[in-house]
DNA sequence: TCGCAACAGTTTCAATCGCAACAAGAAAGA
DNA sequence: TCTTTCTTGTTGCGATTGAAACTGTTGCGA
């Protein structure tokens, strides 16, 4: 008739989710002062190659305040550049200049080699089974990215 | 050559993480007006009975400035009570008080159903591969309760 | 005993967050 | 067309956060 925190599905994923974002922010922040909104903002454009900020903001889980404001971070250190967006004059294309996608090019391999050397602590049972898992709950939760229409 | 966010570890915690978050919290936000940080201590002084703010800390992961803040939160609520420590006069012992403690049950069942709930979406395949994947991983990052020493 | 480093917990401060309000434009309907 | 509603993105604001500084206490070594 107790709750061990221990055992409660959301305290663990949180735990492990703030735990590896530990081991994973240094990268990003100590290389160019990013903080997770503007790294992932990099990513999602890189990702998309050009977007709105409304793309950019379902490609990263976050939210339209967040992107705003990564975004005038991104644009003050010339990193991407907004375009008028023909078809609809509320948005604005955005697209990463060179120089962003060398911060990019940068940062990526750092970044896999970490999540690789996390990784590399599990079995490799252990590790398609926790992919597996994931997807499994992303499904449970409705975060499975959307799919491309069946045929 | 490029990082695929979504197939991205800490992005896909990340993510699942805050999906349960968003389901679990209006449980306690909505019935008694709790933070996050004031219903772990609460289920921590739940779990342990009587503590100090650090053991508190260690029970749930939480900065001792969000303990300190948390506990004040619960005291003027008379959800919990402080007394000196006889030990140590830097600390002071935490205990819930009957109300805190009827709180504390008034949550934790619905806490519970909404768990089951969004396990229930899965396998039971799945459901032990999701704890046993989860366990793996703590134990690579370094989470595991710090296990009673060996003999 | 004294001096000092380590520690528990609180407070201050600057940064970050998301809600809500907002402006400008698009879309839908009369 | 005109009006209303919805949508995109920005901004203001109050709330929350953790780093760092601080207070009071403990424990250790000289």
């Amino acid at each position: 008739m107790g709750l061990t925190l221990s055992e409660f599905l959301p305290y663990r994923l949180n735990c492990l989710s703030e735990a590896i974002s530990q081991e994973i922010r240094p990268i990003y922040r100590d290389h160019f002062g990013l903080n997770r909104p503007e790294w992932r903002v990099l990513v999602a454009l890189a990702d998309l190659g050009t977007a709105t900020a409304k793309d950019v903001g379902a490609h990263s889980a976050q939210h339209k305040t967040r992107i705003s404001r990564a975004v005038h971070a991104l644009e003050k250190r010339r990193w991407l550049t907004r375009e008028p967006d023909p078809n609809d004059r509320r948005s604005e294309m955005l697209t990463l200049t060179a120089a962003g996608h060398r911060a990019y090019c940068d940062l990526v391999g750092p970044m896999r080699d970490r999540e690789a050397r996390i990784l590399d602590r599990l079995s490799p049972e252990d590790r398609e089974a926790l992919g597996d898992a994931l997807g499994a709950l992303e499904a449970a939760l409705g975060l499975s990215s959307p799919k491309p229409p069946v045929r």
